[in-house]
DNA sequence: ATAAATTCTTGACGAAGTTAATTAAATCTC
DNA sequence: GAGATTTAATTAACTTCGTCAAGAATTTAT
């Protein structure tokens, strides 16, 4: 009997998405299982499950041993197949860009950079035509239909445009169809920050957190909040400025123009200039700063501690106002969390009103190939259109 | 033909929700504006208006003249008959119960109060019956069957519980079923800070945004967030805190046990501590130092406006992170916001983040019977079951 | 008058998901 | 160890909701 090609995954109603969904951030599940988390009914998940099954995006698991005691026929559970389609996940830096390909759980398969030379809009497209090209040559290129792409600023993911990135100097730059004609591929657009939190909240700690927030700490101060379940877009695009969250009144201005920021206090360049002042050196450079700082220097500790308590204090006043499940804050570049850590979650606990501070607090290393794969995350998203716009 | 007597509010699918709502909140439109609007087709807006209309919610007005210049059938607007229900709300603070009857626009047709002389749950549930038959005395009692209630404090609106109401000193009272078996109306509990948004989010400056702020500024300070039309709840409960956001590093210590809290500058009592402070008349008045402020007691203007500058940095705050269309900013108690205001927009001018400053501020006074109207307006929102919960 | 434009209504149709009955595969009980 | 019990999965009939396409209604334009 000869078989056509398998469709593309075939999500086609509400319930086959739902489902799909749910095998692919929950793991393996029975198909009941699928049914109770989701409201459907069990006939519901047989149907919706069956297409994916053939396609090949999804696998029945032999039923392995008792997952309940007593007695009952024993679960065939569901598990996605993860290498039936992968992902191009590429972020643009105002300096190179980071590429990854990943498999449907967002898994890093393969990775590569890319120096860029100029920001002008034809090189940047042709560059990361070619890293994309590079990226899957193998068997990947077979079975990689998307690819996602991360910039930091104002970005449109709806219609594919780039309002505005400061790093780069573009404002309203068509980047997707420019892409999409240059590779062939579906793409989709989003800020660098949104597309971490879509990893997080389909991938990480948000998987099972109705609303979670994520924050970047580095050369800026960032986030991206998700509330019920949906991105926080903000009406004029701007939306998760934490950075941009006045905590010291009367602080140290920022180049935002308010004063007392977040990042005035807290971004790599503020506590550098600390760093110096504190210690009268001018050409004190930021990997010294760290290493005597963990090397016991008193003052430099406490310009570290400094900064994390002025991290603490935003983080406070975005749960107050939101209340999520969870927060992950996660630092960029040298890693230098571990100087942060302890006093971002001392001021928390101060700052943090009432119930709200049971919010749980996950504070970690931001690998910087983490922000290809966000890129990637939001391309495995973008399989669900229907869902998501 | 003998006509069995029309159904209550006929919201029986999505559609039916979705085409009430939007002739509710945004006034008589045409079918086919309906449809436009709401993305529906119009043989759904037809079908799913009849039964509003056979039951008496809604009516055709006559085709008025030309709406749009050309040829073609004129429109026959659909409109809602806001007098075919009446709504109970009712605020309850320590010291008295506000209560209003409002129609189906939310607009007041009756109140009253009714002050408290115990926070004994049965007394307050007593005096809360006794309000209701009050208000519901003639031809309004016919046509009420839902009553809302707003308490501030930890509120849990799908199980009718008040898990802990600071004021009252209450902690797990299932107020709604109490209030329920009292009055025989279907009773809807809310936060009041939230029941105030609600209001504003269907029948004020929220109508039409997809996201926007409340914020309350008098006795205490709160707001409540609508994102994606949906309430922000918090997933502790906690939400809205904007009086517990930290805006002046090392400022004044607030009753939550942190420092430099909105509320710890901008609260009336706080407000009034400093105006003492700064005056060394111990025995000052608030509404002798308003009078002075207006009259124009240098001093005693700054009192304000330093109370302004913090509501302002809160605003940022909110702003910078969620990025709402429109925020409301509503003043309690003596109508003081005419002595913030400047400060506020100025404060807030400064600190918001790029197009964040975008959104439209709106400050007004807060009439104490407001609080009661939010409540109403929960009850209104509790036809929709299904769409709210 | 006739044509064109626009609104509204109607009935057939189709998609999606539910309920209820059935089959399947295990454990439990006597 | 045979039948009862329990849980999982499938199947088929049915319900519900909303779309589509065609047409009726009511206006302006020519």
């Amino acid at each position: 009997m000869p078989r056509s090609a398998p469709a593309r995954a075939p999500i086609t109603s509400p319930a086959a998405a739902t489902v799909f969904t749910t095998v692919l951030t929950e793991g393996p599940v029975s198909r009941v299982d699928v049914a109770r988390r989701t409201g459907l009914s069990s006939a519901a998940v047989t149907k919706a499950a069956r297409p994916f099954i053939e396609a090949g995006y999804l696998e029945e698991l032999a039923s392995e041993g008792r997952t309940a005691p007593g007695a009952g026929r024993p679960a065939n559970p569901l598990a996605i197949r993860p290498d039936r389609e992968y992902f191009v996940g590429v972020k643009i830096t105002g300096d190179d860009l980071i590429g990854v390909v990943t498999d449907l759980r967002a898994d890093v398969r393969a990775s590569a950079h890319h120096a860029l030379t100029s920001h002008g809009v034809e090189h940047v497209v042709q560059a990361l035509a070619d890293l994309v090209g590079e990226l899957l040559s193998g068997h990947l290129r077979e079975r990689a239909y998307c690819l996602g792409v991360a910039v930091s600023g104002d970005v449109d993911r709806a219609s594919g445009v780039v309002r505005y990135s400061p790093f780069l100097g573009w404002r309203d730059v068509p980047l997707a169809s420019l892409l999409e004609d240059a590779t062939g591929l579906t793409v989709t657009l989003e800020n660098d920050v949104k597309a971490l939190a879509v990893a997080e909240q389909w991938f990480g700690e948000g998987v099972g957190a109705s609303s979670f927030a994520l924050v970047t700490v580095g050369t800026g101060i960032g986030s991206a909040l998700v509330v019920n379940g949906d991105l926080v877009r903000g009406a004029h695009g701007v939306a998760g400025e934490i950075g941009h969250v006045p905590v010291a009144d009367g602080g140290p201005s920022c180049h935002c123009g308010g004063r007392g920021c977040v990042e005035a206090i807290a971004s790599t360049e503020a506590i550098l200039t600390h760093a110096r002042q504190v210690t009268g050196e001018p050409g004190l450079s930021m990997d010294d700063a760290v290493t005597r700082a963990r090397g016991g220097d008193e003052p430099l500790r406490e310009v570290f501690a400094a900064a994390g308590h002025a991290i603490g204090l935003g983080l406070a006043a975005l749960v107050n106002l939101f209340g999520p499940e969870r927060v992950v804050v996660s630092g960029e570049g040298v890693a230098t969390y571990d100087l942060f850590e302890d006093q971002i979650r001392r001021t928390f606990a101060v700052q943090a009103f009432g119930s709200a501070a049971r919010c749980g607090l996950v504070i970690r290393p931001l690998p910087f190939e983490e922000w290809a794969r966000g890129a990637a995350a939001v391309a495995v998203q973008s399989l669900f259109v229907s869902d998501t716009v």
